[in-house]
DNA sequence: AAATATGTACGACATTTTTCGTAGATGCAA
DNA sequence: TTGCATCTACGAAAAATGTCGTACATATTT
């Protein structure tokens, strides 16, 4: 099981992820604001990532409903490590200072990084 | 002007923003380590990302000698904001979170990221 | 019931990315 | 200077991704 979701999937998934159950067609008007593709090139790509056991689907009624197999969160965490390998030189400090220095965070998006940063450091040694 | 690099071009821009400056040979015996391809598969990388713009190489001597255009940061930044959009909702803090809570930073990191927080807090608003 | 709309299945093609083989130039050692 | 090692150039194929057309089934409307 690989379950290394391409980048085509992953817009997917984000509206899947968003809606919690889709149609294709769902799917594809969402789709469709951002991108400009045919209604057959997202069946076919939510057909593929059944085939990879990305989603599962529900086929008792005509139009199929596809739910995600896998979480934000793990596909978060896939994201995170395969760019903390090849850019960040396994460093999640590095990481995490240049995604803070960049975006500027706002005060309670700060406050809530210490907050967890406090909660951290407590439990650890 | 893309400057998006591919998946294998990474991997080789990470060799050459190690070392500096690197001859084909150079990356193709450090890239031999963890992977499996021939010499002139990472040669033709490298001419790629010649004409891409990606790098720049010294031509004088018979083995020619590459440099990085792009900065290590600016492949971090590429990356961050990919996987922001991707992923993470456009969220840092999400990011950060998530970032944080799988890696076990080490008290070190932690502290870094402490002081990086307040001295840019009290910049801010 | 016929026409129209909407759905799935799936092969085939397009594009992008990666891999490799072969040819030819240049340096070097016997 | 002949032979071998090392290099670049580059076309072409393989692999991975993304796109679409067509066929056909099932609803819905008139």
């Amino acid at each position: 099981m690989d379950l290394k979701p391409t980048e085509s999937e992953l817009e997917i998934l984000q509206i899947i992820w968003k809606k919690g159950q889709c149609s294709v067609r769902d799917v594809h008007d969402e789709l469709a604001k951002s991108k400009d593709a045919g209604y057959t090139t997202t069946l076919k790509l939510m057909q593929i990532m059944h085939d990879k056991g990305l989603v599962e689907r529900d086929t008792t009624s005509k139009t199929h409903l596809y739910k995600a197999l896998i979480t934000r969160e793990q596909a978060q965490q896939g994201a995170l490590d395969k760019i903390l390998s090849t850019v960040f030189k396994g460093s999640t400090a590095d990481l995490v200072i240049q995604a803070l220095g960049q975006h500027r965070a706002s005060k309670d998006e700060i406050d809530a990084i210490k907050n967890f940063l406090d909660q951290f450091e407590g439990g650890e040694k």
